[in-house]
DNA sequence: ATCAGTCGTGCGTTATACGACCAAAAGTCA
DNA sequence: TGACTTTTGGTCGTATAACGCACGACTGAT
């Protein structure tokens, strides 16, 4: 794709190496418990060979297994644990998002493409406000219909957004949310071309999303954003910008350069 | 060790998977920016199998290069993220640290045992407080000179234990740092003894450790602590008995139990 | 230009994945 | 409750893919 640095990576990749994190990957917030079987149907390999990456998983202290279910362990969090020290995410990258937090008056987060989805990868966090909406590091949202997704969009590989445009599920998550795939597709440059990203009541009914890159056209791999309830917003030109200045603020620690 | 749920795990785990996972975990906070060779002298692999594990975590976006240079990319976060979400972290154990922290008035840990260390896998957040002394998630403790470390030996498997006392490096951190291996031993014997550890100034000068085990004599695999400075506290036991509350808490959350 | 270190590659050996099979447990229905 | 069906987990042999080693090319210093 973006690989320029090696001519291609062909396939001297590891499929074995691969279908293990895929099968790690398999446990999310809606499949925390899962079955060999489970795991086999979400992840379309073998049982045989399931079974083999789970018990490496439990022989390395990842999962857990209770009867024939597996689970995994708080140990995973070591393997996010080395990136968080090593790129002084705690010490760097977090104050920002606290201070722009509190700015702004609302949670901002930072989200990464995956799948079909964007991810929350970090998330301001301030003392009284208990919890925003539910929504923590490793939720999941749509890319089509939110604001944070679009921003992604906006910025990603062409080929990579067609495909998302064209094959990402589209569920009408509140009778606002735009069905047209062709209309999303407009939507998306509009949000290239502006810059940003604001999206209505697509979601969730009553909150608008805002969304700025992490980087520039070409370099962003992150977004940042917010999300508060749709009346407070008349403007939102002075939240755009804040999430611009945060923006900044985090492109200069590095943490975020293109992958 | 302890699997009782199938007989045991001899050879069917996949050492590709194990091997992969080595090579992620080669970046920590002092290694962020690895060549292949340095990774493989970290793994102790062949060159050949690390750039080909390396290129398949760069293929699914793990990890990134940059020359000859290796490093993680955001993306290993979402591994963490999945747990984070299923076990309802963020709105369920999160909040249980806020609050301890503020009742004890310093920021408040859990960490787990991993290979010679301890490691931070949660932390309260307190607005004010910007940061503790440096130590985040990811965050690694040497386990014989800390009280989260001497808790974590204190409820572990007596087998393993053994072997990190006898074995583990002792660095004399502080002028106070106990250098003698059968002293640790004993030192730890009373940690068990007396449920909670309390560890002065054996790893940061003027600074106290304070820790009480998440779950009980068998079932506890991580700990729960803070720390603050040796001053402070003429007496311990307040602080104590609000780590085993807030202990118990999240004991409560199933999120720690054993494996 | 030399030299040390690193990266990429091809080939023989080793170990893993796949598919099928069996045993056992879970779920189903009378 | 009983026997039935269905699903799941574990095992075994074989084709296949990965590992480890050695060699050659390249980069970047001194």
């Amino acid at each position: 794709m973006q690989d320029h640095d090696p001519p291609i990576t062909e396939r001297d990749i590891s499929t074995t190496f691969a279908k293990g994190v895929a099968v790690l990957r398999a446990f999310d917030d809606t499949h925390s418990h899962l079955t060999l079987s489970e795991v086999a149907a979400l992840t379309g390999f073998d049982r045989a060979a399931v079974r083999r990456l789970m018990l490496t998983l439990v022989h390395l202290g990842y999962a857990r297994r209770d009867g024939r279910r597996f689970s995994l362990t708080p140990r995973v969090l070591i393997l996010a644990g080395s990136f968080l020290r090593g790129n002084r995410f705690g010490t760097h990258v977090q104050p920002i998002l606290n201070r722009y937090a509190s700015l702004i008056g609302s949670t901002v987060s930072i989200a990464i493409a995956d799948d079909h989805s964007a991810v929350y990868v970090a998330q301001s966090v301030m003392q009284e406000h208990e919890i925003s909406f539910g929504f923590t590091i490793g939720s999941r949202l749509p890319l089509l219909s939110t604001a944070l997704g679009r921003m992604l969009l906006a910025y990603g590989d062409p080929e990579w957004v067609g495909g998302v445009l064209r094959r990402a599920p589209l569920p009408a998550h509140t009778a606002r949310t735009l069905q047209d795939r062709d209309a999303i597709a407009r939507a998306v440059a509009q949000v290239r071309a502006d810059g940003h990203a604001v999206v209505t009541a697509e979601f969730e009914p009553g909150i608008s999303g805002y969304a700025v890159a992490i980087g520039g056209l070409g370099a962003a791999r992150a977004v940042i954003g917010t999300s508060r309830p749709e009346s407070d917003a008349a403007d939102p030109a002075p939240i755009i910008a804040r999430l611009h200045d945060a923006a900044r603020e985090i492109v200069q620690t590095g943490v975020f350069d293109g992958w």
